[in-house]
RNA sequence: CGGGAUGUAGCGCAGUUGGUAGCGUGCAACGUUCGGGACGUUGAGGUCGCAAGUUCGAAUCUUGUCAUCCCGACCA
């Protein structure tokens, strides 16, 4: 019965849809291409935002909020930046409907046409950059440090539960700087951020780097990412920071005056992580028994599920599960005593697996005999037997152990599908079997696309860190001084 | 927008040569159970995606239409 969910590759909808559903995390919604986020997915995504927005305020950034609609005239102000959002964009034209004369419902007032149309953000540079025209007039208003929690429409021609949905939630941080280091740098602190995130709290190993310019976000100088493997040898794209330079800055007419008394214009960062983070999570850590979660996104991090044959049994039990839960609560552990009547034990055992809940404290009679508990482990599902004093104790260590070895685990996964490849053919073999290929490129946007074209294969990042290494390119044999990343994304 | 497939109970599906709809699971009640999704008995639940046509009669045949999924195109 076992479907094979965390290697197959070729399956999409069975590996990951199945998960999904089974773990309760998320639906399709009615709405084409949108997504219906379940109470306990949400829960995990509440999770990361907080550890985020922490994050993001221990760097001295600031929430702030700006508008879901953009008039269409923002968005053509910077001229890349328009030509790579117009063809996915949600436009809304009138602002009123009326009844239809035979009753039959409700109609668009054509009367009620928006003189400009409003576009639903895709991103929101040019809202913000607008307002920030208003914001900046000294080099003493800089730097601004903002972030937005919201949610964005991209009009995308197929879907992908979390990974590419029509609407999703993000944050996008958007900064202004008075020097172009200062944005540069701001850009760079963000990714550090993001990798931090990415690999201490979501036990997702990641790699720092730059894209091409042919994967360069529609309007940036330059696009720092992070990049992680799936369990089916899939690149994904997890975060990214872009250095602006001053394009919006000059699209929206934003200048200051700098310490010399001269005009200039602002220089900008934005950053983002989304959903698709949850997905990432889902993809890199889930099994064929459902998710698996790292401790440290858990909602529920401890489940105590208590054996019991009548009411005095669950009476005993539950005084010594209580005793466990509130030792566990008082080290910041939550847990949850399921002594629901309603359930079964077998039955809940398979429930908090699919929910990917990391440990489960089994106690029954014959514990409460020995005065022991079983603890069992999500990520290996080993079982073990101990001393219901030694609980307290054991289960944080237990946790952290969790946590690192989920990490090690991915990180092993992608370091052994990681390939060096020097000649073409066995490139393209390299790419249908899932790999990460490092191979040398010219350089060239031109050879770039022309492996995609014949692949699939795009060049996923080139990495902060790398051997200077003299090589020849992998498709056209011109001289190349590094290897850079080649996968096949979702 | 091109290629392929699918729409039948909450979910997953079957339904033969046209004869007025069934299985699994889930749901409700009761009893026995309870250390890895228990078992039995009883019960509730369906405009067969929508529309038109053929026919005495359509889930089944025809046409149209809508929706969803997969593969492309597209995609910080």
């Amino acid at each position: 019965m076992a479907k094979d969910f965390s290697t197959r590759a070729e399956s999409y909808s069975e590996w990951y849809n199945e998960l999904v559903t089974r773990a309760d995390l998320a639906e399709q919604s009615a709405v084409r291409g949108c997504m219906v986020i379940k109470p306990y997915g949400y829960a995990i995504w509440e999770k990361m935002q907080r550890t985020l927005d922490q994050m993001f305020k221990d760097t001295g950034h600031q929430n702030a909020y700006f508008p879901l609609f953009i008039p269409k005239s923002f968005l053509s102000r910077e001229a890349d930046h328009v030509e790579g959002f117009a063809k996915e964009c949600a436009v809304v034209t009138h602002y009123r409907l009326k009844a239809n004369p035979d009753g039959s419902g409700v109609t668009v007032d054509p009367a009620a046409k928006l003189e400009e149309e409003l576009i639903v953000r895709p991103t929101s540079e040019t809202i913000i950059w607008n307002t920030y025209k208003g914001w900046i007039q000294s080099y003493r208003d800089l730097p601004i440090l903002v972030n937005q929690w919201a949610n964005v429409v991209r009009w995308e021609m197929r879907t992908r539960l979390f990974l590419r949905t029509a609407e999703f939630l993000w944050q996008e941080g958007h900064t202004a700087h008075a020097t172009k280091e200062e944005a540069q740098e701001e850009a760079r602190r963000m990714l550090d951020v993001y990798a931090d995130f990415a690999q201490n709290f979501m036990a997702m190993p990641v790699i720092k780097g730059v894209k091409t310019a042919n994967e360069r976000f529609a309007g940036a100088l330059e696009t720092y990412c992070i990049e992680s493997m799936m369990q089916d040898g899939k690149a994904l794209q997890a975060g990214t920071s872009h250095f602006l330079g001053q394009n919006f800055a000059k699209a929206f007419d934003v200048t200051f005056l700098n310490k010399e008394n001269k005009l200039e214009y602002v220089w900008a960062s934005s950053w983002g992580v989304s959903t698709r983070l949850m997905g990432a999570l889902i993809m890199t850590h889930s099994d064929d028994n459902g998710l698996v979660l790292p401790p440290k996104l858990a909602p529920i991090q401890v489940a105590i599920v208590p054996i019991y044959k009548n009411a005095e049994q669950l009476a005993q039990i539950s005084e010594a599960a209580l005793k466990i839960k509130a030792e566990l609560q008082a080290k910041g552990i939550s847990v949850k005593y399921d002594d629901d009547d309603k359930q079964k034990p077998g039955w809940k055992f398979n429930e908090y697996e699919f929910k990917g809940v990391p440990v489960r404290i089994a106690i029954g009679p014959r514990d409460m005999e020995n005065g022991t508990a079983e603890i069992c482990r999500r990520d290996t599902l080993e079982k073990s037997i101990h001393n219901q004093a030694e609980i307290g104790t054991l289960v944080p260590a237990l946790l952290d152990q969790i946590q690192q070895s989920l990490f090690d685990r991915a990180l092993k996964h992608r370091l052994d599908n990681t390939v060096k490849v020097d000649n073409w053919e066995d490139f393209k073999v390299q790419i249908e079997q899932g790999k990460f290929i490092l191979a040398h490129w010219d350089g060239t946007t031109e050879t770039e696309v022309k492996i995609k074209e014949e692949t699939k294969a795009t060049i996923r990042v080139l990495p902060f860190e790398y051997e200077a290494e003299e090589g020849k390119c992998i498709y056209t044999g011109k001289p190349s001084h590094r290897r850079v990343i080649f996968a096949k994304a979702y």
